[in-house]
DNA sequence: CCAGACGTTGTT
DNA sequence: GTCTGG
DNA sequence: CCAGACGTTGTT
DNA sequence: GTCTGG
């Protein structure tokens, strides 16, 4: 399972750099990411995200880490929406299409959730860059519910099969793992078209380091 | 028709 | 109060 | 991090 | 909102 991860310090000039984001926007995606220095991320923490607006522009914005569809209303089972949201903090990439929690997301909404390292069974995974973890993306999907109150913007990410590294560990699922430019460009233009799309698959055996917790 | 679900991971 | 699951 | 459980026997 | 199970 993939409900814990970690930012860096260096994680958001990466992005500012990769995506050219302009002062204000700069301004708040720095703010976003540092609010996960000290504990990282975990479900339902407020994390950056970046996706493309209605403008064509790309830009961050911050959002609840379980994702809360557009229809969602309390029940005797989820009678808060924190209760639905625990369930949602991934999405299986094998799945996500037709799930009516995740399909209008998956085909309308899709986002980059940033991280530098994440978590699974008690080892942390990343893409070494000399001393340092290089700053990736998972491919998520974001949802804006809204409420009586205010509205609540949420994420989520896609999971797929394990490679060899995270299998070591005993684990048998990884997050969707966007490591170049040109795939995480092409996960929020185009998306994935079904589940054996190349963006889905589990990511190169060998290429990931493992740093026990 | 209508109530209820709508999710993931890991596992004794 | 403390542990576990997400 | 934070919400939720924290238990046993016997079987709808 | 839409689908499924009863």
């Amino acid at each position: 399972m993939c409900h814990h991860y970690k930012s860096a310090k260096h994680l958001p000039e990466h992005f500012v750099e990769e995506y050219h984001l302009r002062p204000d926007q700069r301004t708040l995606f720095d703010k976003l990411a540092d609010e996960l220095k000290d504990g990282g991320a975990w479900p339902l923490k407020s994390v950056p995200a970046l996706r493309i607006d209605d403008a064509g522009e790309l830009e961050a914005f911050g959002a609840e880490w379980g994702l809360l569809p557009r229809w969602w209303k309390p029940s005797d089972k989820s009678p808060k929406r924190e209760k639905f949201q625990r369930g949602t903090f991934n999405a299986r990439s094998e799945t996500a299409a037709t799930k009516p929690t995740f399909r209008d997301a998956f085909k309308r909404r899709r986002c980059l959730v940033p991280f530098v390292e994440f978590h699974e069974r008690d080892h942390y995974f990343g893409v070494r860059r000399g001393d340092e973890f290089e700053p990736l993306a998972f491919a998520g999907l974001w949802e804006s519910w809204q409420g009586a109150e205010a509205d609540v913007l949420s994420v989520t990410f896609l999971t797929t099969e394990p490679n060899a590294e995270v299998r070591s560990v005993g684990h048998d699922r990884m997050p969707v793992l966007l490591a170049t430019p040109a795939d995480r460009r092409r996960w929020l233009v185009e998306g994935a078209d079904g589940a054996d799309d190349p963006l889905l698959q589990p990511f190169a055996d060998g290429a990931l380091s493992i740093r026990p917790k």
